[in-house]
DNA sequence: TGCTAATATAAGACTAATCTTATATAGGAT
DNA sequence: ATCCTATATAAGATTAGTCTTATATTAGCA
């Protein structure tokens, strides 16, 4: 559902293609919410039946028509509602925990493995995004961006956050791992 | 496919019905893995189309038949041979990132209504966490079980820390929208 | 007396998302 | 000459997970 309201989002800014949200997505939101090329054209069509987009068909004599879609106004307003509307929880799904759960099956040894490996997964993805924020705070700050385009930049700032706490606790994870002591902590 | 595993973790421990593994799943990991009731089932027979467990059915004159799975030898050896394998990073996709993302659209106001709800949110979570850490160390401490016990304790430690963490961003946030002040950090 | 919760299983329908494949062309690199 | 990348769209198949409904019984509570 929520990548109708991504999608609304976008166009908010300005009217864009398939392919130009596609483009939008990776460059942008793809940390928290990925979108696929196939998926991106059939929820289009789905919002344009809904009367949330219009399309422009702009012909190309070379390739493919390009379909720029635009928000209306009722789109305008449904997207605006949903931002405002309190959502219910995700709950969460990750395989590496999974992984740690049932790790008292593996020895010592293969779990440091497991764990060294999620620390260079989580370095490389922290390293990456800790790029992308830098980046383009700098390049909003010397624009003179406005308050919409600061405020993009917070949920990098939060995954930037939360990979830092995910790195600690492998880090120490990992030391009483080589110590073999798994004595809980207090919270 | 992690279902398929972690039902399999379960199984190694000892046989179960699939009554009993969605109780196993809603009293340890739904808060990094739920488990559907109808999927369980499913998946079960999955796993027994490929033998990686074997079926024993006990006759109730009351009720269904208890179905009892347990494990086999190569579906022990097909989950520690999974639990050793790294996997590749899941995409997250939180709704909630995606609101705050194209939040420049809404007033300080309402945005903050939107954090304080996330906030509210976190906080339950947190706290019924911190509960369930709390009893379960307490209880495998005094049982002085073994090694593969503390170890499950350590998902909810990992969701602990980034629930702290995601806590400490939402607030500084949060100060910040009611200093209307969203300058960029450093990292 | 009737409602609810617990025990126990499972099919059916649906949704969101992914993966694969198709079509069509231009321009640059090897 | 040939291959890859970029541009541009979209159908088809599949998978994982959710939601709904069905069946059947007992015990306890109000």
């Amino acid at each position: 559902m929520s990548l109708h309201y991504a999608i609304l989002g976008f166009l908010s800014h300005r009217p864009l293609s398939g392919y130009d949200l596609k483009k939008a997505f990776d460059g942008s939101v793809r940390h928290f919410w990925p979108a696929d090329q196939s998926q991106i054209y059939r929820t289009l069509s789905q919002l344009e039946d809904r009367q949330l987009v219009d399309k422009a068909v702009i012909e190309q004599e070379e390739r493919p028509d390009r379909k720029v879609y635009s928000i209306t106004a009722e789109g305008q307003q449904e997207l605006v509602e949903w931002l405002r509307s309190p959502l219910p929880m995700q709950d969460e799904r990750d395989p590496f925990l999974v992984q740690v759960f049932f790790a008292g099956l593996l020895s010592n040894e293969e779990l440091l493995e497991v764990l060294a490996h999620q620390k260079a997964e989580i370095e490389g993805k922290y390293e990456l995004l800790r790029h992308i924020y830098q980046t383009s705070s700098e390049q909003i700050q010397e624009q003179q961006a406005g308050r919409a385009s600061l405020i993009t930049l917070l949920t990098a700032e939060h995954a930037l956050v939360i990979g830092q706490a995910y790195l600690e606790w492998l880090d120490d994870l990992m030391a009483r791992v080589e110590n073999d002591d798994f004595t809980p902590k207090t919270f």
